[in-house]
DNA sequence: GCTACTTGCTAAGTATTTCAAGCACGCTTA
DNA sequence: TAAGCGTGCTTGAAATACTTAGCAAGTAGC
């Protein structure tokens, strides 16, 4: 096999494909994306994005494209090479809810960053 | 009132600011942050960005910053002016017990740390 | 045939990001 | 004093994203 699979064209091709075949879904044409995106994402654009000619496109042009084409952003990120670290909530648990720490009431947000840099300690630790 | 909120220097200019304090606020320096991305952002780039000479940065670079400061990507997306549909994936308030689990188990070390970080995130959200 | 229109696509340009190198300042030690 | 180091930051070049204009092939009507 010998493949050079590592190499980024593979994302970009992978991210291309799936855009295509979304559009294609949806019986749109590159024009009709366009104009929904609010010419946000030209055709010319959305054509390079699909055959693997841009590799790294910008959140803007992302975002615009998940919303317009309806698919979650999380999944454009994964074809475009990033796995959503769904890791990071491992959901393995026991719980006890040992309520003596002063960190106990927090807001969900709060939580939520608190479990990230939690998790950031952690990794610094290795 | 002026809904038209497209002005790229103020989110720019939030997303910057937002950066440097997490940044400050794990104590990392730009060149720390520049190693923990595993060189993917360079500290210089990493100064445009917290200066806000660098609007739109790409998914990948935003990706590299929010693992590595421990940061939800969505918040920085947020921060740089996309507001993340809740109805998308949002995971707002699903992760109540996995989270109480894993900071019910700190270290001691660890807790003082959340709580000095949590300190950081109440004033900040002022 | 030839217009006219639509499709996907690309060539060529502009704008922007991104990097490598280095500068200036502050601090520390000698 | 100075030499050395780490810090944030800038600069100028390179790479890459992004835009605009337009082409070739297809389809349909005349």
């Amino acid at each position: 096999m010998a493949d050079e699979e590592l190499d980024d064209t593979n994302t970009a091709e992978s991210l291309g494909r799936y855009l295509k075949s979304v559009r294609l879904g949806h019986k749109m044409t590159l024009r009709d994306v366009e104009n929904a995106t609010g010419k946000e994402v030209s055709n010319a654009y959305l054509s390079q994005l699909e055959s693997g000619t841009i590799k790294k496109p910008s959140v803007h042009v992302l975002y615009a494209l998940s919303t317009s084409l309806g698919v979650p952003y999380e999944t454009l990120m994964e074809r475009a090479g990033y796995i959503v670290p769904s890791g990071q909530k491992t959901e393995g648990q026991k719980h006890g809810k040992a309520a003596t720490y002063s960190i106990d009431n927090l807001s969900s947000d709060e939580e939520k960053e608190l479990l990230n840099y939690l998790n950031f300690i952690r990794s610094k630790r290795k």
